[in-house]
DNA sequence: CTAGTGATTCCCT
DNA sequence: GGGAATCACTAGC
């Protein structure tokens, strides 16, 4: 007989745990979000930790505030910003509640769905590029802020989860600085990818811009 | 391949 | 007012 799929939801504990475990912990897990649709299923190839009120990348870093506030709240939640004027991007929020540490989702390959991505990233030139990105990954599956705050623990039918399923070996993941990060927030290696992976994001890093005139 | 820049709007100071 | 956890596009090597 043909197997069912197991997507059990990985448990609120997996999250509830310093932000610098469960990074590494993501990388190679599967993410499948629900649209009216279809399902589309993404495996997660690149994460950057954000360690809550003592780091100076973090959004939480200056206190709670209307757009962070999930941040806030208890784990396995997810965080989703607006940016740059034109672009969402997607956390995971780590911790107990009343902490503030997330995992920006930066990149992943489509394993599922791909018809689906491919019609919000007409601009993708192969299937590689159509997660490689933080905002490219909320855009091929539909992530926006009505999303913010949405529990990715939950049972039942869910707009997004990450499934239990099995973690990658440990040597198969590497770390270093994560990009994209102004001020001191920079010299942290704390930018976790699956090694030789082509969906991984190119480096790139913080350039600040003058405005032009 | 790298470097430079416009787009576009929300949010905090 | 002005920066922002980015992307897409262009020019040039």
């Amino acid at each position: 007989m043909i197997a069912t799929p197991d997507r059990t939801p990985l448990p609120r504990e997996f999250f509830d745990r310093p932000v610098l475990d469960v990074a590494p912990d993501l990388v190679g897990r599967i993410l499948v979000r629900t649209t009216p649709d279809g399902p589309i299923a993404l495996r997660i190839t690149e994460v950057e930790a954000y360690d809550g009120q003592n780091d100076p990348g973090s959004h939480a870093y200056r206190g709670r505030t209307a757009r962070n506030d999930v941040m806030f709240g208890p784990p396995g939640h997810v965080y989703v910003y607006f940016t740059y004027g034109m672009w969402h991007c997607m956390n995971l929020v780590c911790g107990p509640d009343g902490t503030a540490s997330a995992v920006l989702l930066r990149a992943g390959e489509i394993v599922e769905g791909a018809e689906l991505a491919r019609k919000r990233r007409l601009s993708a030139r192969n299937d590689k590029e159509l997660a490689k990105g933080p905002a490219r990954l909320a855009t091929a599956l539909d992530v926006a802020r009505s999303l913010n705050g949405t529990d990715a623990c939950a049972s039942g039918d869910t707009p997004l989860r990450v499934l239990a399923g099995t973690p990658i070996p440990s040597d198969q993941v590497r770390n270093g600085p994560r990009t994209g990060v102004s001020g001191d927030g920079g010299v942290h290696p704390w930018r976790f990818w699956v090694v030789n992976d082509p969906t991984v994001s190119p480096y790139r890093a913080h350039t600040p811009r003058r405005r032009s005139s």
